[in-house]
RNA sequence: GGCGGCAUAGCCAAGUAGCCAAGGCGGCGGUCUGCAAAACCGCUAUUCAUGGGUGCAAGUCCCAUUGCCGCCUCCA
């Protein structure tokens, strides 16, 4: 076996097979107009679990991801908000690498912007003009798309039906209806670049032909994106690259499917969109990973608070195991052979992570009935094997990105646990209650634990009372815990105390 | 109107011709527990939108119908 992946342009699930040593990809970034919403996590998660299966598999690779940080939507907003567009565009930047990086996305070789490259922009068009691909229209430089016979062949999509469609913007100075710009003349108040044609900016598209040109060569192996890019970012790409150096600009295009928000994508321009910021506060970034691998990327998806929230159980559960493991005692120096096979027989056809969360779940389960069954052996096995997958899929499994912090009190592993959110109506009921009955220990570590802030005491209080058998109190005490996040959870090892978050 | 895609249990979701239709959430019953929780064990789709067709064999291929979605205008 070896790695398939679906291809645009073929619509078929190819072998993949670098051009060379190093396998060149370009992601198509974000146009940076506004903060990153989920539908964009969706995107870079799927190229960052391709991006780290090449790896796994051996391959080196250069991956450059783009800003667009020049375009109408960005200089829209600088005129809207009267604030300069690189501000604008900085600020997006900024907030994209802020999720990403929370979200445990791996970074880029390289982020090049548009600004940047505004000479290989101007040379690129200056060739396609030479070559008779391009003409100039009143300061703008238009693509002659029935120059190019290949023009659809990644849309499917004829040059007829796209003028039949009537959809398409009219520009009188454009020669074809179809034509799409490559350099736009700016307008007073502007941002501009000095070109041959006069002050002006790149088109949309024309910066990614440019910089994918600059960074890789003229051929690439993948290029990814929303599947929304197909038409007609991408096959404008393809048009414009093709035309100039008559070589194939991308072996294999891969395309992520969209993720909706009650039954309509999410999108920037309709204002119809989640941020990825706004989730990041409301759940921990492996539940939003989770969410995303538990369906395959090239099928639609839908946003739904329900679903998130059954994903956070979920995550729960394999949490569950992994503190559960560590508690029953896992052996770190035995360093047991990695179920590869499954994984990559899994991840070889399109990157089917599904199938890998349900290994996860067959091993989790196996695993728990290694810990009831005391069998080191298989909970060794069974552990790593859950790590492994884990850590493949690009799961964050460090103590402090857990989502439930768990404290062992009887067992010396206790973190110091401060109350963060205090009601202590319950826990004076238990202290009254632990008075009258004369349990002044008891009482004394209530009313300290509620002093200094500190439920560990609160949880030893609940442990005397049980051993007395005052099962008033320490009911009391552990419904004045849940109240205040935590739940607490009798184990023959000692009280386990977890905060949900 | 044109092009492309999707329809699998209460919900989410794999499966693209051949043993019992993955997995998760939820639910139900049991074990354990002072009570819980967690975990474990068992159950939870005679059936894959509908109607035809081709195969020895179809959720899986073909045709039609219905319903949903994306693109055709900026979008991941």
């Amino acid at each position: 076996m070896a790695l398939s992946l679906t291809n645009t342009l073929t619509q078929k699930k190819e072998l993949f097979k670098p051009l060379g040593d190093t396998v060149k990809i370009y992601i198509c970034g974000m146009t940076v107009q506004g903060p990153p919403h989920f539908g964009h996590m969706r995107a870079y998660i799927t190229s960052d679990i391709l991006i780290r299966y090449l790896e796994f598999l051996g391959y080196k690779l250069k991956v450059i991801q783009n800003f667009t940080d020049i375009d109408d939507k960005v200089i829209e907003k600088s005129l809207e908000e009267k604030i300069d567009y690189r501000v604008i565009a900085e600020k997006h930047i900024q907030e994209y690498y802020e999720v990403a990086d929370k979200m445990n996305i791996r970074r880029a070789d390289i982020y090049p912007k548009a600004t940047q490259h505004i000479q290989e922009i101007i040379e690129l068009i200056q060739k396609l003009i030479d070559k008779g691909y391009a003409y100039e229209a009143g300061g703008d430089i238009y693509f002659a798309v029935d120059k190019f016979s290949d023009y659809g062949k990644l849309s499917k999509k004829k040059l007829d039906d796209l003028i039949a469609g009537a959809r398409v913007e009219v520009r009188t100075q454009k020669k074809n209806p179809a034509d799409f710009a490559l350099w736009k003349a700016s307008k007073p108040n502007e941002p501009y670049w000095e070109s041959p044609w006069g002050q002006g900016r790149p088109g949309w598209a024309i910066e990614c032909s440019a910089m994918s040109m600059h960074y890789l060569g003229e051929t690439i192996d993948l290029h990814l994106g929303g599947e929304d890019l197909i038409f007609p970012h991408h096959e404008n790409e393809i048009a414009q690259s093709e035309a100039a150096t008559g070589k194939p600009f991308v072996r294999y295009w891969i395309h992520n499917s969209m993720l909706n928000l009650t039954g309509e994508k999410m999108s920037k321009s309709t204002r119809h969109f989640i941020t990825a910021k706004e989730l990041l506060d409301k759940y921990a970034p492996n539940v939003l990973r989770l969410y995303f691998l538990k369906s395959h990327y090239r099928s639609p998806q839908e946003f739904d608070f329900g679903i998130l929230d059954s994903n956070k159980e979920s995550w729960a559960r394999i949490e569950d195991f992994l503190y559960s493991a560590e508690e029953a005692g896992i052996d770190e120096n035995s360093k047991p052979q990695v179920p590869s096979s499954k994984f990559m027989e899994a991840m070889d056809d399109d990157l089917n992570t599904p199938k890998v969360m349900a290994l996860i779940f067959d091993a989790v389960k196996e695993g728990f009935s290694a810990i009831q069954n005391k069998n080191t052996n298989e909970l060794n096995k069974r552990y790593s094997e859950v790590m492994f997958y884990l850590r493949a899929l690009g799961f964050n499994t460090d103590l402090q990105n857990r989502t439930n912090k768990r404290i062992l009190i009887s067992t010396g592993t206790q973190v110091s646990a401060k109350l963060e959110f205090r009601d202590i109506t319950t826990l004076m009921k238990a202290l009254e209650l632990a008075k009258s009955l004369g349990y002044n220990i008891i009482a004394n570590l209530i009313e300290r634990g509620n002093d200094i802030n500190d439920m560990n005491l609160l949880a030893i209080a609940r442990d005397l009372a049980r051993e007395k058998k005052s099962y008033e109190i320490s009911d009391l005490l552990r419904k004045g815990l849940e109240e205040m996040g935590y739940s607490l959870e009798d184990t023959d090892k000692g009280t386990r105390i977890k905060r949900k978050s």
